[in-house]
DNA sequence: CAGTGAGCGAGCTTCCGCTTGACTT
């Protein structure tokens, strides 16, 4: 048997390791580095070597290795990469501390991310190993189990902050990243010298403190930051290592603590008075402030119709001949000076004119008033004529290079991509090295990347489309709250892969966002689009010298520019809002040449009306666009604050119809949690509240501001949250806040409805001569809620009755409980034919409940007949005595769906087993004596894991 | 469990930002 030596990259880590094989399936392992004990290998993960027919497993801990090379003889050493005999000698030398001295000292570098580590480790010298503690290490304890036994008692301890002792936190270890921890602590207890290389941000400041508290190294630390990731600028900031800033982890912390303390303190009281299980926070209160807000909007809006008039105009007279070839169409600006209405005249709240615009003297147009003017307009003698044509230059601007908020609205727009699939999907370009780091708010391009997008552009498009180098665009403007730890999202290295030639790297999602960041990046580096755009008022002059003013405009594009890296691929694109000066949106795509005085013809002339529309629901890149501009919320949390929306049960996300974009409704709950906190805790709800912050976090980075004091002023005192929450909750009333006050259209001036939202969720309350409480699901939107559903809602808890058991007299009905459907038998006092008629009261106390039989997820309650129901109303069925316990065996349905039991077993009858009708005392024997067999909880798991 | 929304009471729920995980043969 031939030994063969394998050279073997930790995917992740980077650890390199030598694998010899003897048989097929024993792999054994040479460590480079480490000691063997720290190295774990399993055969949970297969990876093809590429030799046919055989497959060899391999597990570093968690992580994947990467074979790279097969048989040691066959490797392709690369220039600058170390012979195997070096290896050899440094393993040597890390087995044998003592001689450790002589050789050159070993230095660990920290940085956050495995893959930044990888490429890090290619630009600096092998006596550095670099490696990753990907993210945070500590956070304050997540959950009530994680905060030590001794501190429990205390009455700061569910904070995870001592709020009496100068806010200092409790620390602890995420559960994840213990290993990452006992990892890192290994290898710093054998290096000589420890650089902290993360992110030159907040965050990264204080990860770096993090790992100095939690590492205690005994060797030297220094702290290294750079912007960009080249061999460049890492070794630059090498040679100019500083020490941790001890401000900007002050103001992280102070970060941390405020954003701890506001959600814990409040959202216990949303539990107090509305349900548990709530939340409330700086950035997710805000968003669903926006969300609701919108949905408030909707629903108090009143549309409003008006009229307009569409003239199609013809330069001559035998318009028959050329109407298509040189027509225009315009529409009523004006008539006798005076405006008409458009849709922005409308107050959205009431349908009516706003005051303003009546006060100008406008014109609200109805249909009448529409078709009269058009007759006047056909009647011969009226003339039409070209008042003025105004022509500007516009240009549009080329944009700017992504950052991850941009990243996501255009992935969402132009690819129908959702945040969070936007970023798995980058995640995974960034990690196998097509894009830079997809988390980032900085817009800037680092030279080098300027120089390739430059040589792309010139390659593909011809040098024209070249922005000139004095151009805004490379200085983009940087968002004031931006922390520029990053550069923008662009293809990565020195020079960019086609879209073309990453087609059969990846797959076709991945290609999209990739040729999406290909082309925003080369968009950036190039010239304006230039247009020419067209402005015309024609008058239209009648008989009795009104005159009625015409408008219509168009646009020739004059130069494509920066959009030639869109419109081949995504089409050209006919809406630019910012270009167009009709609210109506009507345009002209070839607008002849006009000149002033010259006479037109109409050919046709229509009125058209129009409605205001209520402001659309914010999509998930509509409120990643708002919350961005407000400055609430990081790169790193944009996908996932809309995920805890949803969690929560406070947004569900809803296909407009036709469309494939998902617009965001609010659930009833979130409607009572909003007026909640508006109306008791304002601050939270408002994006102020985020910016106030940033700016004492800067104060406290510069050291103008002590974050103990910061903290102490919004959380203790007179006129602190903690003050303000404990007085709130003493005076909040729970009933008041649980009314929702939405208008519902209920036509029963008898009685009065009222949507509340308790701890079991969201109900209606009818109030007529008695009092019904209805469930409603959280999903139902207020709009929905109308005297139908109502009624629907009363008829469905008066349940479906299915008939008269024969054998007692009884009433059999179909009802919907909390668990499901279910079956009642109740004592009928009543005659057939008042059915119905009754009161739910009045029923229930002529009624008595002789038994409830609960049914099974999958019965089909629409078929379900009297004789089927009796059927089931027969359950539990008594199949005998058990001969081993002498108990009674029974079949029945439970929470659980149908079962067998016996004695306190209880074993479930999956699909394909016998029915609980069916099912005989031996078969039944059997299934309790022996469980479930090994086979099936096999397949139960393997479904899960597929799902 | 069988249409609750009041209260009893132990113990729990909850925040925002960094980052990548992902369990037997």
């Amino acid at each position: 048997m031939s030994y063969h030596t394998f050279r073997v990259f930790c995917f992740t880590c980077l650890h390199r390791h030598y694998v010899v094989h003897t048989k097929p399936f024993d792999v054994y392992v040479i460590a480079k580095r480490f000691s063997k004990a720290s190295l774990q290998f399993s055969s949970s993960r297969s990876l093809s070597l590429g030799i046919p027919r055989r497959k060899f497993s391999l597990q570093h801990s968690k992580h994947l290795p990467f074979i790279q090379t097969l048989e040691a003889s066959q490797t392709r050493e690369k220039s600058g990469r170390h012979s195997e005999k070096k290896k050899t000698e440094r393993k040597k030398a890390k087995s044998s501390p003592t001689k450790e001295k002589k050789k050159e000292s070993v230095g660990l570098v920290i940085v956050e991310s495995p893959a930044k580590a990888k490429t890090i480790q290619k630009f600096l010298p092998e006596r550095y190993i670099v490696d990753s503690c990907m993210g945070h290490i500590r956070n304050l304890p997540e959950s009530a189990k994680e905060i030590p036994d001794e501190l429990k008692k205390l009455p700061w301890a569910r904070l995870g902050v001592n709020v009496e002792n100068n806010f200092e936190p409790i620390y602890t270890i995420s559960k994840d990243k213990s290993k990452v921890v006992d990892h890192l602590k290994e290898l710093v207890n054998s290096c000589d010298e420890l650089i902290l290389a993360t992110d030159e941000d907040r965050e990264g400041e204080a990860i770096a403190w993090h790992l100095v508290q939690v590492l205690q190294p005994k060797v030297p630390y220094k702290r290294a930051v750079f912007h960009e990731i080249t061999k460049e600028a890492i070794i630059e900031s090498f040679e100019n290592l500083r020490d941790v800033h001890m401000n900007l982890v002050h103001a992280q912390e102070a970060r941390r603590i405020l954003d701890r303390l506001v959600g814990f303190t409040l959202s216990p009281i949303l539990w107090k008075k509305i349900a548990p299980r709530l939340s409330a926070g700086r950035v997710q209160s805000v968003a669903l402030a926006m969300i609701v807000q919108r949905e408030l909007e909707r629903i108090t809006f009143r549309q409003s119709s008006f009229y307009n008039i569409v003239a199609k105009l013809a330069l001559s007279p035998q318009y028959e001949i050329n109407e298509m070839k040189e027509g225009l169409t315009a529409w009523l600006l004006a008539f006798n000076g005076k405006r008409l209405a458009t849709g922005k005249d409308f107050d959205p709240t009431t349908g009516d004119l706003k005051k303003e615009s009546i006060e100008e003297g406008i014109i609200h147009m109805d249909l009448q008033f529409a078709e009269n003017l058009l007759e006047r307009m056909m009647e011969s003698g009226v003339t039409w004529k070209v008042k003025s044509v105004e022509k500007r230059k516009l240009s549009r601007k080329a944009p700017v290079p992504f950052i991850t908020s941009t990243l996501q609205q255009e992935s969402s727009r132009r690819l129908g991509f959702t945040a969070g699939e936007t970023m798995r999907l980058a995640q995974d370009l960034y990690e196998q090295g097509f894009i830079t780091y997809m988390r980032t708010d900085s817009p800037t391009l680092s030279n080098q990347a300027k120089i390739a997008a430059q040589k792309c552009i010139v390659e593909q498009f011809g040098r024209d489309f070249l922005q000139d180098a004095a151009s805004s665009n490379n200085s983009p403007k940087v968002s004031k709250l931006a922390q520029e730890a990053h550069e923008a999202i662009r293809p990565a290295g020195t020079s960019f892969l086609s879209p073309v030639q990453v087609v059969n790297q990846v797959s076709p999602k991945h290609q999209k966002l990739y040729e999406l960041i290909y082309r925003r990046t080369l968009a950036s580096q190039m010239k304006n689009a230039e247009f020419f755009v067209t402005s015309v008022n024609i008058d239209s002059i009648l008989e009795d010298g009104s005159i009625a003013t015409f408008h219509t405009s168009g646009r020739t594009l004059v130069f494509e520019g920066y959009l030639k890296a869109f419109n081949e691929v995504y089409g050209i694109e006919e809406n630019f809002d910012d270009l167009d000066d009709s609210p109506l949106s009507m345009h002209n795509k070839n607008l002849p040449a006009l000149h002033e005085g010259q006479e037109l013809y109409s050919f046709h002339l229509e009125p058209i009306m129009h409605s205001t529309k209520p402001p659309p629901r914010y999509t998930e890149a509509a409120l990643i666009k708002a919350l961005e501009a407000e400055g609430v919320g990081r790169p790193s949390t944009y996908a996932s604050i809309l995920e805890t929306l949803v969690e929560r049960k406070y947004v569900h996300r809803e296909r407009s119809k036709g469309k494939s974009r998902t617009s965001l409704v609010p659930c009833l709950s979130a409607v009572s949690v909003v007026n909640l906190l508006n109306k008791h805790f304002p601050e939270v709800t408002d994006p102020q509240f985020t910016a106030s912050m940033e700016e004492a976090l800067d104060n406290i980075a510069n050291g103008k501001a002590d974050h103990i004091e910061y903290l102490r002023s919004y959380f203790l005192g007179e006129y602190g949250l903690q003050e303000k929450a404990k007085e709130k909750e003493k005076n909040i009333d729970s009933q008041e806040v649980r009314i929702l006050s939405l208008p519902i259209r209920h036509e029963n001036a008898n009685e009065s409805v009222q949507v509340k939202v308790g701890p079991y969720g969201p109900y209606i309350e009818l109030i007529g001569n008695s009092t019904k409480k209805l469930n409603i699901l959280n999903e139902m939107s207020p709009e929905e809620l109308c005297s139908k559903t109502i009624q629907e809602l009363v008829e469905e808890r008066k349940g479906k009755f299915l008939g008269y058991d024969p054998e007692s007299g009884h009433a059999l009905f179909l009802k919907k409980g909390r668990f499901g459907w279910f079956l009642q038998l109740v004592e009928d006092n009543l005659s057939p034919e008042s059915e119905g008629e009754l009161e739910m009261e009045e029923e229930a106390q002529k009624r008595r409940v002789i038994k409830n039989v609960r049914l099974p997820a999958n019965v089909n309650v629409e078929s379900l007949d009297l004789a089927n129901g009796l059927k089931w109303l027969s359950l539990p069925r008594v199949l005998g005595i058990d001969p081993h316990t002498g108990k009674e065996v029974v079949a029945s349905v439970g929470p659980f769906g149908p079962y067998v039991g016996c004695d306190g077993k209880y074993i479930s009858l999956k699909s394909g087993m016998a029915s609980v009708f069916e099912i005989d005392l031996k078969t039944a024997v059997e299934l309790i004596s022996n469980p479930v067999t090994y086979q099936n909880r096999k397949k139960g798991n393997g479904s899960k894991r597929q799902y």
